[in-house]
DNA sequence: GCAAAAATGGACCCGCAAGTACAGTTCGAT
DNA sequence: ATCGAACTGTACTTGCGGGTCCATTTTTGC
C-alpha cells in the first residue's frame, strides 16, 4: 500500500507541520506553508492526508504527544530522591523558559488539542499517561522514604500535571516562566518529606 | 460623539461576540455570525470598531476579564478563614463543572489571550489582578491565625492562580474538572495550618 | 422645525487558503 | 521489460470571511 518513499514523505509533511505550528502558532499555519516546507504539493499532502486539514492536525497532535512523552521519558523513570525531582523541575523550567510559548507541550494542549474531539483524545491520553508516569515516581519516592507517605499518589500526580499546565498556559497569556516555577516549587514542597531547608527558593 | 442608543449597540456587539466566543471558540467565530446574534449588521459593526474583528476581540478581552474578577470579587475579599476557602473553593469547581468548556475564564486565556498582544496585555493584567486579591487574602488568613504564616503570600498566590489556570487548562482538553478539584485541594491542604482532618477530601 | 451628525441596512468586493482534477513520473513485483 | 500501483507537480475552482461603500433613516443640538 506505501513504499518507503511515501512514509517518508508523509513523514517530512507531518514534521514540517509540526514545526511551523510550534512556531507560528496552528492557527496561522496554512497548508501551502507546510508544503513548501517540507518541499512537497498539496497532491501529496491530501494523498496521505485524504481529510485534508484537520486530519494532518490530528496527526501533528500525535506526533508532538509522543515526542513531549519521549522527552520527559528519561527524568520520570528516576524520579526517587529528592535531588531528581528537583533536577525534573530544572528542566521543566529551564525548558520553558527558553522556548518560550513555542513550547511544543504548550502548544499542543491550549491550541492543537481543541480542534475537533479527536484531538482532544490524542490530548487526554497525553496527560493520562503523563500523570501515571508522576504516578509511578511518587510512589517510588514514597518506598525510598523521601515523600510524605500518606499522599495519595495518583492525586497527587494530578496536581502535578495540573500545575505544569497551568503553568504553561500562564506563560503562554505572559510570557513569564515565573509562575510555572513558583507553582512547580510549591509542589514538591507539599510532597517532599520536610527538612532542614523549607523557606521558598 | 456617541449617543445613548449607540453605546448600547456597541455593548450588544460585545456581548453577543463575547457569548459566541464562549460558546464556540474563538477561532470559528465569524463577524457575521456575532452580527446575526446582535442583530446588527458589518456597517454598524465597523463603526464601533474601525480597526475590525482584532478590536472588537480586544474589546471582548477587557469585557469578560471584567465579568471574571466581578464574579470573585464577593468571594475573594472575604477569604480569611479556612471555611471561606473552601466555599470559595466549591464555586469554583462548582462553576467550571457546570459550564464546562464555556467557562469565559478559560476561554480568555487559552482562547482569545492570544490573538495579538494588546489581548495578551489585558489577560496578563487580569492574571495580576487576581493574584493581588488572592495574595490578600492569603494574608488575611495568616493574619488570622488559619495559615501557615510562614509562606510568602505573594508566590503562594502565584501558585493558587496558576493551580486554577492548569485546572481549566485540563478543563479544557478532556472535559472534566476534576483535575482542577484536585489541584486546588492541594494547594488548600498546603496554606491552611494542618488540623484533624488530613487525608484526602 | 431643521441642518448636521450619528446610526443603520444591505449589497458588494477581494484575497486567501482549503480542496480538486488531472496529467506525468517513479517504483516494484513478476 | 512491463504493467499496474504508488507517488508527485501544476494549474485550477470555490467558498468563506474580513473589510468597504453608499444610500437611507434616526437622533441631537439649537
Amino acid at each position: 500500500m506505501t513504499t518507503p518513499k511515501g512514509i517518508a514523505t508523509r513523514r517530512r509533511i507531518v514534521e514540517a507541520a509540526a514545526a511551523e505550528i510550534r512556531e507560528r502558532g496552528t492557527i496561522v499555519t496554512t497548508l501551502d506553508d507546510v508544503c513548501r516546507r517540507s518541499g512537497t504539493g498539496k497532491s501529496q499532502l491530501f494523498h496521505y492526508f485524504p481529510e485534508g486539514r484537520e486530519q494532518l492536525l490530528l496527526a501533528v497532535t500525535e506526533f508532538e504527544a509522543e515526542r513531549v512523552l519521549d522527552d520527559q521519558h528519561p527524568y520520570l523513570h528516576e524520579l526517587t530522591s529528592r535531588t531528581a525531582w528537583e533536577a525534573w523541575r530544572d528542566v521543566i523550567v529551564e525548558r520553558c523558559r527558553n522556548q518560550g510559548p513555542h513550547c511544543p507541550l504548550g502548544v499542543l494542549i491550549a491550541d492543537v488539542g481543541r480542534y475537533g474531539p479527536a484531538a482532544r483524545a490524542v490530548t487526554t491520553q497525553l496527560i493520562r499517561r503523563w500523570q501515571d508516569a508522576v504516578r509511578d515516581g511518587i510512589e517510588a519516592t514514597q518506598a525510598a522514604g523521601e515523600a510524605d507517605p500518606s499522599l495519595d499518589a495518583d492525586r497527587m500526580a494530578a496536581a502535578v500535571v495540573t500545575t505544569i499546565q497551568g503553568g504553561v498556559s500562564v506563560l503562554l497569556s505572559t510570557g513569564s516562566a515565573d509562575h510555572l516555577e513558583v507553582a512547580l516549587n510549591l509542589c514538591l514542597d507539599h510532597l517532599l518529606v520536610a527538612d532542614v531547608r523549607h523557606g521558598q527558593r
